[in-house]
RNA sequence: GGGGUUGUAGUUCAGUUGGUUAGAACGCCUGCCUGUCACGCAGGAGGCCGCGAGUUCGAGUCUCGUCAACCCCGCCA
């Protein structure tokens, strides 16, 4: 088999057209299909540029040659030397862009054989995922995962262009960091040198990026992988890819606006998408009171309605009991939906169940009656009334739920994303970005019964609630309550959302010791932890922390709903199973005897 | 940790109330073929029915367990 040498293309397999007839050209590329019709053979050589089609004619080629040629397989890496000539009249291919020309073959080479792929190279394919992620190279090898890869890298240059542009750094952090107890299950790397103890994995650079700020860049960016040992999604691997970024002397509004024009640019050079900037802003109880979850996709219109007004006397027990124990009955109208039958109402009463509800009562608002097995106890003026102010028309249906509050919006808002995809309500033509903002600083733990940080525990409270942490002294309320001061703290904090995809979170940071060791004290975190785990942060903020905050979004995700892919797995060259496996190259695995006594560790048998 | 879906030729799938020799398409191999591009025509090879138990005269089919993949809940500041 030859080496490459003189075989060395000329072109790619995209690039000829009639303006290039009569030039000798060599090509490289990969066996896609051969035809060989006996007295004629034509074999398609693929590259990530195209397609071109090359001829061989036995009678006008040397022997030698064209045997070689014949030899040819699928995915063989061949050389073709020859002249492009137009194709006769009529064998023009439309479908593809060399399609007036070819070439016609006077030498031709195998670089390499391949074995018969386990699946054909080509842009549909319906392959087992199992499949496509053992041989990933063939897979990438195919036209739409070359288009998201490349789309990947286009989006890559223009947040560093742009980001440039803004002023921002670009600077990386250590990938070996130490543990720090918040958030997610970390990765952890043992150290060999210091044998018992473990460096861990980022889960952001989060804390970095902080004192970066300290250290006076003022804004700094970075794409930055990010590993968290938690369970996967379509939309979640354990190592992804954030667009990091974090500014001094900021304030919400000046985050927002670099993300805008980031997102606007983006969308406009990647998509030729023009994207409306400034998005719309929602704090985060409104978010949840309309659409029933803190990432709403606005392409459909669906709102939640609140009937617990109108139902507080009704002779319903159900509905009483749940009011009188401080639940909620809240409600969807669907338009069009009072047709529904009696098989579609129980499987949405199942789908209702399966997500902690009693059950699911139903108003279908039919010509001149209502149908509704509610009817007969809260009587026929709280049907009309709740049909009224859930906007339902003749021909629609209200689906409602009791449940304690935030659990009746929760259901409601996964039954909301249910219609809109079941009943085909989703624009898929639409972008529709949101911010919101304003989210409670703590969240009630059930199981462990103390507060948890919402979302980071670096989030700033608002200014107007600090004095929220006084009163919290003086309460006899327990955490458990709603009404306790803590829980009514709003913390500086973001998320962008698009579509009902979380993109993008960040918040505007503590920059003052005290505070953040106070958020931390009522984490559970006592100061001698604060000072163990976090105690170069606490330092650091000591010596003179410029007011900053930051925002991190999620780049797979991005590229994902750039590139209409279900999955991020799709958007990332190398993915992971849902048990966070890898099938090309068998990652997890175990490790040589000798490599875990170098680093002092045995395996626990259980 | 819980729920759901799937697992049969290289691949994608079909396989009846449990019944004799498990089929199709594509791919693969051989031969023929000078304008194909889903080439065509003729012939051929190819099976641990995911794995393990069980029920049965008999299991791809029924039962239990187990493994893997995917989706969802929990989890993921």
């Amino acid at each position: 088999m030859p080496l490459l040498g003189e075989l060395k293309r000329t072109h790619t397999c995209g690039e000829l057209t009639d303006a290039n007839i009569g030039e000798t050209v060599t090509l490289n590329g990969w066996v896609q299909s051969y035809r060989n019709l006996g007295g004629l053979l034509f074999i398609d050589i693929r590259d990530r540029y195209g397609i071109t089609q090359v001829v061989l004619n036995p009678s006008t080629v040397p022997e030698e040659i064209f045997e070689r040629a014949v030899r040819a397989r699928n995915e063989f890496v061949v050389a073709a030397i020859g002249k492009v000539r137009k194709r006769p009249d009529g064998t023009e291919n439309k479908s593809l862009s060399t399609g007036t020309i070819e070439i016609a073959v006077d030498s031709f080479h195998i670089l390499a054989d391949s074995k018969t792929p386990p699946f054909e190279i080509e842009d549909s394919t319906n392959a087992s995922e199992v499949l496509r992620l053992e041989y990933r190279y063939l897979d990438l090898r195919r036209k739409p995962l070359q288009e998201k890869i490349k789309i990947r890298h286009q989006a890559a240059l223009v947040v560093r262009e742009y980001l440039s542009s803004k002023g921002f750094y670009e600077i990386e952090t250590p990938l070996l960091i130490r543990s720090t107890p918040e958030g997610a299950r970390d990765y952890v790397v043992p150290s060999r040198v210091s044998k018992g103890k473990f460096y861990a994995l980022p889960q952001s650079p989060q804390l970095l990026k902080q004192i970066l700020m300290i250290s006076g860049f003022d804004r700094y960016f970075q794409l930055a992988r990010c590993l968290r040992d938690e369970d996967l999604r379509a939309d979640r691997q354990p190592e992804h890819t954030q667009i990091d970024l974090e500014m001094s002397f900021v304030t919400r509004d000046d985050v927002f606006a670099v993300i805008e024009g980031l997102m606007a640019e983006l969308f406009e050079r990647i998509l030729n998408q023009k994207i409306i900037t400034p998005f719309p802003r929602f704090e985060y109880d409104e978010v949840i009171n309309r659409w029933g979850i803190d990432k709403p996709d606005l392409r459909f219109g669906v709102e939640i309605s609140d009937f617990t007004g109108l139902v507080r006397d009704s002779a319903f027990n159900i509905f009483k009991e749940t009011v009188a124990n401080g639940g909620v009955v809240k409600g969807l109208c669907l338009k069009g939906g009072g047709s529904h039958s009696r098989k579609q109402l129980d499987d949405l009463t199942e789908f209702a169940r399966n997500l902690g509800a009693g059950g699911l009562a139903y108003i279908l608002r039919l010509e001149t009656e209502f149908k509704s097995p509610i009817a007969k106890f809260v009587g026929d003026a709280t049907i009309q009334a709740i049909c009224e102010k859930a906007g339902a028309a003749p021909g629609d249906a209200v689906f409602i739920i009791s449940a304690p509050p935030l659990k009746a919006e929760a259901i409601l808002g996964q039954l909301r994303l249910h219609l809109g995809r079941s009943q085909n309500l989703i624009k898929t033509d639409e972008w529709r970005f949101l911010w919101v903002t304003r989210f409670p600083l703590f969240e009630y733990n059930e199981q462990e019964q103390r507060l948890d940080a919402m979302h980071n525990i670096v989030s700033s409270p608002v200014e107007e609630d600090l004095h929220l942490f006084e009163k919290a002294k003086e309460t006899n309320l327990p955490l458990s309550s709603p009404e306790h001061p803590l829980r009514k703290i709003h913390a500086e904090q973001y998320d962008l959302v698009l579509n009902g995809s979380e993109l993008a979170s960040g918040s505007i940071r503590i920059n003052r010791r005290e505070i953040q060791q106070r958020v931390l004290n009522i984490l559970g975190i006592s100061d001698e932890r604060a000072e163990k785990m976090f105690g170069f942060l606490l330092r650091a903020l000591e010596y003179g922390a410029p007011p900053h905050g930051g925002i991190a979004a999620g780049l797979d995700r991005i590229v994902a709903l750039m590139t209409g892919s279900e999955s991020i797995r799709d958007v990332i060259a190398f993915p992971k199973t849902a048990s966070a496996a890898s099938l090309m190259d068998g990652a997890p695995s175990e490790i040589d005897p000798e490599q875990l006594r170098e680093l002092g560790l045995r395996i626990a048998d259980e």
